[in-house]
DNA sequence: TGAGCGCATTGATTTACGTCAAATTTGCCA
DNA sequence: TGGCAAATTTGACGTAAATCAATGCGCTCA
């Protein structure tokens, strides 16, 4: 489907694009499209060519890798308004699998075309390079976390990431997709994960009911996270 | 030091510098330097300010994070001709600690001069954009690799990166880095890396003399590092 | 409404890898 | 050339996390 002028106020609240004049952004609108997904839907696939990137306006994108055996690793959530796909332009095929996990719905804009607006506007190199330096970063750190810190370690710090900014004491926070996702994202198992939140309880840091927790101590987690697993 | 006249040809065989004229090279190397680095020199750590990007041209620089118990982890190895640092120009400060870990001499570039000259040619934004792509790319590999494979699946596949291209069987190559390094690149213990080794060489895959190993079954090996354990 | 499926939890057991410690080798440099 | 420090290897042991297995829970959808 073809993206409306309400539409195109939305895309324009995002970093990459909201520098671009009017006309800029009809432009890169003009080969846009919204693409409503159902739960499970694939949007694209591992080596496909791509011709696509994405920017999420509702909904949830699994971004994951499997291995010969079958298994799944989630490299990556994106929720509204976040970008996918968008380093992935300049590779020309795709380095992972993205598929929705409950309905949702992400603007596609053209891959050609957006190079081609990059080539007539450097601010616009610059923002998507800043974009690209800031997922590297994130990548790094994501490895440090996997090879420097323990898996109860990894979901503390995943669980003090979903707190809001400037809450003081014991917020409450909410799973914003399974258990199991998230497991897949910590790189631990689904087993580990109920196993760590078990002992988080007993030991007085969290009280947890189906996907809301409470978060009693957050300094205790905070130790947990940065000093020792 | 400021750079030659030969240092300036030797620059321009890099992707990220073949395309500029000889006028727009010139003014990037007007503002760089020849570093002489001794083995254990620190070029720049974590969390500083980076004002410059560099090129190595001999040597080996480590690139490395420390958590807060003192154990490191190698991120990435460069090696003459290798870039690094170029994607954290846009993140303000290094994410990561760089140290020579034998003799080297790097080209120092400038950051904000770099940047100057990507404003006036939006060629170059693209091959620097195709570069962070690039690295991107072989993280997500990396995440993969720490997450789905196992030790020694990392070790093998690490032994037959060390082939060059075109080489059908057994053939003999040489850690350019002591094992301690490697290791650590791979995410597992120096122990575990040499037990690797021992029971690789009892399986008949390898022999070894220091840092010299001859890959004897490379079917084996390939086995190994893609299919299962 | 209730049958069935995927997700989550819990327990028992295994295992790959880490840790600690000691012996051995290597390579540097005085 | 000899001596020392760092790297490597090997052995014994510990442990975090995976695996296997069984049960319970909460959906969705007929």
């Amino acid at each position: 489907m073809a993206l409306t002028e309400q539409h195109v106020e939305q895309i324009r609240k995002s970093y990459l694009f909201e520098q671009l004049s009017g006309a800029e952004l009809k432009q890169v609108a003009s080969h846009g499209q919204v693409v409503e997904l159902h739960a499970g839907q694939t949007i694209f696939s591992q080596n496909e060519p791509c011709r696509q990137f994405y920017l999420v306006q509702r909904g949830m994108v699994k971004l994951y890798r499997i291995s010969v055996d079958g298994a799944e690793k989630v490299m990556d959530l994106a929720g509204p308004e976040q970008l996918f796909a968008e380093a992935a332009m300049f590779a020309g095929k795709h380095p992972l699998h993205a598929v929705a996990i409950e309905p949702s719905t992400v603007f596609a804009f053209d891959c050609k075309d957006f190079m081609a607006q990059m080539h007539n506007n450097v601010e616009l190199c610059f923002r998507l390079m800043s974009n690209m330096s800031q997922r590297l970063h994130g990548m790094i750190n994501e490895i440090d976390r996997l090879t420097l810190h323990s898996g109860t370690q990894r979901l503390a710090e995943y669980l003090l990431e979903q707190v809001p900014e400037g809450v003081m004491q014991s917020p409450c926070i909410r799973l914003l997709v399974p258990k199991l996702v998230i497991a897949s994202r910590l790189g631990i198992q689904p087993e580990t994960f109920s196993r760590i939140m078990a002992r988080l309880r007993s030991d007085g840091m969290i009280e947890t009911h189906n996907d809301t927790i409470l978060l009693k101590d957050l300094g205790a987690l905070r130790c947990l996270a940065a000093c020792h697993g």
